[in-house]
DNA sequence: TCAATATCATTTCAAATGCAACGAATTTGG
DNA sequence: CCAAATTCGTTGCATTTGAAATGATATTGA
């Protein structure tokens, strides 16, 4: 194969990686205008709506973030009011994290607001189109998750249904 | 909408980041073992190989990286000999940044093993569907094109038939 | 012509990040 | 029962990062 002929801006990796970022900062405007949340933030008290009181460990194993970047998220979150920190019921090692009053309210501002980010990006598409982009999307997960060299996915973002990927077309 | 109802793990934006980040990362690790390259070295390196002598307003124009964190890579290229600078010819603010022979066979390297692993990651894809999914992620910049809130989108990134995307359906 | 403005590359500085180390708490295995 | 090993959350530390400032050069416009 003859290098020269390689173009950055038809490789998949930079491809995603840009459109990736770029969504990501156009999210970060409407997280940042509305209670000047990043991204780790963002992640944590999603999770936390969901799933209750939970550790810092579950959050890392959750929302694809290290364990320090959690760690710091979660004490932003608690300077600002938005969440709360408890001794572990059984467990003294164990962080109970759960969302206070402030942090719900938070979320019931942004999620509607980032929900309707997503549907906007998604209006050009057809639905039949988006399946499919979501099926190629795991299926490259599927790939990684075969080779001993890539990172491990997270248990959350495993398909539901990965075991058995219908075909898209 | 009730806000209870929204999962972190199928939100666009979301899988987006995971994906291009276990992507990165994947890579990461071929471009390290090999030459220990990061991210923004590797691309003003491909950069380079295509478009010559350029400035660094010129690579942060098309590969999608902060000014500073041009002006960076392309020291640390420099000090490891994989390119070289020169006074700008007519205008003597512009630094022309070329690769050197070790630069172009540093490439040769690496360019067929991102290839691969490009392949790879589309292995199990069919070309039908990676046109749609490609299809998709331009429909995705082309609304952002027009939002003002977003950042603009590269020259370099444009799809060459931007104006006119045709239906992958 | 030459002052005001704009552009270029670099550097400064504060914040974010990830790896590794740490102390505390728990579990394990003899 | 207790010492070794593991797991938990946090913190130290070195690196990376991007926004803004800087100094140098070019361009503009009066």
């Amino acid at each position: 194969m003859t290098p020269d002929d390689f173009h950055l801006s038809s490789f998949l990796p930079y491809r995603l990686a840009v459109l990736s970022e770029r969504v990501s900062r156009r999210l970060s405007v409407e997280y940042g205008r509305t209670h000047g949340l990043a991204v780790a933030e963002w992640r944590v008290l999603v999770h936390l709506l969901r799933c209750g009181a939970v550790s810092v460990r579950d959050i890392h194993n959750c929302v694809n973030l290290e364990k320090p970047r959690v760690s710091r998220a979660v004490s932003r979150l608690e300077t600002e009011g938005l969440v709360q920190k408890a001794q572990g019921a059984g467990d003294g090692r164990l962080v109970a994290i759960s969302l206070t009053e402030a942090g719900r309210s938070a979320l019931a501002d942004i999620i509607p607001a980032a929900t309707r980010i997503e549907a906007y990006l998604q209006s050009a598409v057809s639905s039949e189109d988006l399946n499919t982009f979501f099926n190629v999307m795991e299926r490259m997960h599927a790939v990684l998750d075969e080779d001993p060299e890539a990172k491990p996915r997270t248990a959350m973002d495993l398909a539901p249904d990965a075991k058995a990927i219908p075909a898209s077309t």
